[in-house]
DNA sequence: TGTACATCAGTGAACGCGCGTTCACTGATGTAC
DNA sequence: TGTACATCAGTGAACGCGCGTTCACTGATGTAC
């Protein structure tokens, strides 16, 4: 039975969003297309009618997961108080290193949830990750500025560094949350410590 | 045609060593049993003569791939030094960041290798990689020890905040190696610097 | 020490399952007139 | 505006493949005497 264009439109697009949520949830090869079919209310076969191949749905998910905008990043990027921005930005990394963002069995940030894969996959979705990387760094780079230099090198080297604590601590944390909570805990608070006296220490 | 007892010890042996190296190059999922029995030049139908299951297999090797010791981890957190020390660390750190560890094709650092995958695999699996973890972490800390207070507080959140900008950087160059070197090549500069200028500020 | 038999590591075919993908079919939509 | 037909999103069975696991079989090893 054919349905209205715009209904069809509607089915792809709630595909989409499952895919972004249950690819960072679980991983691309965790999930199958029949799940991702079911939960957008449809059976697997017409999967095909809307995409190529489950890689280029990956790669459409790959590509739109990054958006440091709506992560709140963009508005404390576009602050212009310097020392507003920095404040608004350790209580954002606070937040990503927080209790509640560990345990959340909801989908993950994107960094975390692709990089293992992300090299084993197709090309295109390698391309949309180091984009979308490179959109968070820069993002980043932003928050640290300072003055009104935003792409200024120390800034960038220190939002790089920032950030990369921030992905390995997460994930770390992650990984053992089930195991061992209490140095799951202890992750999260050294590196939220760390990132403040590092904060701390190159502003003066 | 049975075979000796000690030959079979050596072909499980064997069938061990080729998964150490296979599951932390690919992940424990992308490795078959086939290949790994097959690496050890034996065919696939034996394996359950050594191994109850995949499972198992993967939580013994999750146990035994953490060795902080082999790392040169250990002789760092033997000295007693403390410039010296600190000064073999920052080698250390530098060589974990460096282009050859990130370009290898050979097995990862196991906590980047299984930090992803562990979550979704076997309690015995996950409760080695904890303990591997911890293991890591008190090397870190030794390592970062100021006096002779091996465990103090303020050289273990060092520690742990270290190991998570190392985790973090590594893993995430990795993911974009093939696809913007440059990018890549930026973050383990970037977080090799960042380190420095954190253990230089602390140490005053 | 020698003989006879049970044991068991290794072999390779086969099974069962999950998953990506294909395909014939359905019937309402969209379009040509 | 109404009618006739082609289009195409959705359906669900089926295919092919990879992989973990099982099984009957082989024959040298290990052991009991």
């Amino acid at each position: 039975m054919r349905i209205t264009r715009v209904q069809a439109a509607g089915n792809r697009a709630r595909v989409i969003d499952a895919a972004a949520k249950e690819f960072r949830r679980s991983g691309f090869d965790q999930v199958a297309v029949v799940d991702l079919m079911r939960a957008a209310g449809l059976t697997h076969g017409g999967f095909y009618n809307h995409f190529a191949s489950k890689t280029e749905l990956e790669a459409e998910v790959c590509a739109s997961s990054f958006d440091p905008a709506r992560a709140k990043l963009g508005v404390i990027a576009a602050m212009a108080n310097e020392a507003e921005r920095l404040a608004a930005f350790e209580h954002y990394a606070d937040t990503y290193l927080s209790d509640r963002r560990r345990q959340e069995a909801g989908p993950h940030c994107p960094m975390i949830a692709f990089a293992s894969e992300v090299s084993r996959k197709s090309k295109p979705v390698q391309v949309g990750f180091a984009a979308g990387l490179r959109r968070y760094i820069a993002a980043f780079a932003a928050a640290h500025r300072r003055g009104g230099d935003a792409a200024s090198e120390p800034s960038r080297s220190t939002a790089i560094f920032t950030l990369s604590a921030m992905v390995g601590a997460l994930a770390l944390a992650r990984s053992i949350a089930a195991t061992d909570k209490p140095l799951s805990d202890e992750i999260l608070a050294a590196t939220r410590q760390g990132l403040a006296d590092f904060a701390g220490t190159s502003k003066r």
